[in-house]
DNA sequence: TCTGGGGTCCTAGGACCC
DNA sequence: TCTGGGGTCCTAGGACCC
């Protein structure tokens, strides 16, 4: 049995290298990494920050992901801003997984531009790791169009943080003796799970490199920071274990949110909204196969303060009914209508594969009926078929609410990272 | 940085039980 | 009525990731 060797392959500069591959494809002449560019949300509709950004507007212009376009445009006046194709990054994202298969079939999808690859015992195919993850970037570039940096290490961890090094077009490895001069001597905030708060606790106890960080008393670590500080640590040192996750894996809850065009000031509006939204979350749930007893409703007032409510349901369902008088109730209990809305979310969790009927004497009637599963499944396969507005509910005819907000198109679902990668 | 949308995991307090 | 302790479930909120 050979030592573990993983990879781990990042798309650079995701939504914007694809933007940029697909409009050369269709004949544009400008390539958009060559210039100040960024994939943006739509200003109009109160979604106006950068996605992603082109190198050139990040090292000439400094422009950040998650920064408003306004200030971004105000940095670099000449900025090219392009709306985001969710579909087209899928299908990009697809591609390359695909592509990957060939070289492993331990295939972790991290994220819609980050996938692991397991190439334990895979060189006496493809030859030594550095040369098939060349061969592997290279193809990447010549078939799909795009780059990609690609880290090399004994564990996820490790591969992910060498996939960070030098960019773009890449390959790194991050191996454990090379842990000292490759990783410590950088600030502590880079290193995987150690975000803004985190590093700032960090900080205020003097550690400011991961070096520091991994040489500081592990029981420190935990009594400042409890289970987080130990996995910190760990992290630190390069210690992790988890393995290449299959596919398949199931998927711990879903939602779907969304910021309003407009301020929803009355309730009425508000409720159109959260029917649009449980739509759309609704049907992703029947489509993956799942059953919730969760329902979480959030908000996020003109103020920007953010309030959450959930109720636990007495038995799993998937009928949008049910979730939307669910969330109706939530709705009322959280919101006074005191302070306008600026944003609207419907979330489900506690999932399960199978409506496991909890009979008992007095919750006969929460139970969903089979012909209402039907008759939902029967409605999703209409607009899966030939469109989502091809059937849509009456009530909102006359509103300027959509009648299935929020949500990307997404095709297929697949389940998104843990702390233990 | 005056702030999108999709996720996962952890913690802490209260209710309730023995 | 003051005081114990352990366990589980539910809920709200925060931290992190892309």
């Amino acid at each position: 049995m050979s030592d573990p060797i993983i990879f781990h392959i990042d798309v650079n500069s995701a939504y914007l290298s694809w933007e940029a591959a697909y409009r050369l494809q269709k004949g544009a002449q400008l390539d958009l990494r060559q210039v100040p560019s960024v994939v943006g949300g739509d200003s109009q509709k109160r979604r106006g920050i950068v996605l992603a950004k082109s190198i050139p507007a990040k090292s000439k212009f400094k422009i950040q992901t998650g920064e408003l376009l306004s200030s971004a445009r105000k940095k670099c006046p000449d900025l090219f801003v392009v709306p985001p194709n969710y579909d087209l990054y899928l299908r990009c994202s697809n591609a390359m997984v695909e592509l990957l298969y060939e070289y492993s079939p331990f295939i972790q999808r991290y994220s819609v531009d980050e996938v692991f690859l397991d190439f334990t015992n895979m060189e006496k195919q493809f030859g030594d790791y550095l040369t098939a993850a060349n061969t592997i970037k290279a193809r990447v570039k010549e078939e799909l169009g795009f780059t990609v940096n690609i880290g090399i290490g004994p564990n996820k961890l490790l591969a992910k943080l060498a996939s960070e090094f030098k960019k773009p077009d890449r390959v790194h490895t991050l191996f454990p003796e090379e842990i000292p001069t490759k990783l410590w001597p950088l600030p502590v905030g880079e290193l995987f799970m150690v975000g803004r708060a985190t590093e700032k606790k960090l900080l205020d106890r003097g550690i400011t490199t991961i070096g520091e960080l991994a040489k500081t008393p592990r029981n420190k670590l935990k009594l400042w920071l409890k289970s987080h500080g130990l996995l910190i640590w760990d992290f630190a040192n390069g210690i992790e274990e988890s393995s290449v996750r299959p596919e398949g894996f199931p998927m711990k809850g879903l939602g779907n949110s969304t910021t309003t065009p407009e301020n929803v000031a009355d309730k009425e509006t508000a409720r159109l909204w959260l029917l649009s939204l449980t739509e759309k979350v609704s049907s992703r749930l029947r489509d993956a196969h799942c059953y919730a007893q969760v329902v979480n409703l959030s908000i996020k007032t003109s103020q920007f303060i953010s309030y959450g409510k959930q109720k636990k349901l007495l038995n799993p369902t998937n009928s949008t009914k049910v979730i939307f008088e669910t969330g109706k109730k939530l709705l009322n209990e959280l919101w006074d209508e005191e302070e306008p809305l600026r944003h609207i979310g419907i979330s489900l969790s506690s999932l399960s594969s199978s409506k496991s009927y909890q009979l008992s004497m007095f919750d006969k009637l929460s139970i969903d009926t089979d012909s209402e599963e039907s008759f939902y499944k029967a409605i999703d396969k209409i607009r899966a078929k030939h469109g989502e507005t091809s059937l849509i509910r009456s009530c909102f005819l006359h509103s300027t609410v959509p009648p299935l907000a929020g949500g990307v198109d997404a095709e297929e679902e697949y389940p998104m990272m843990s702390s233990l990668l």
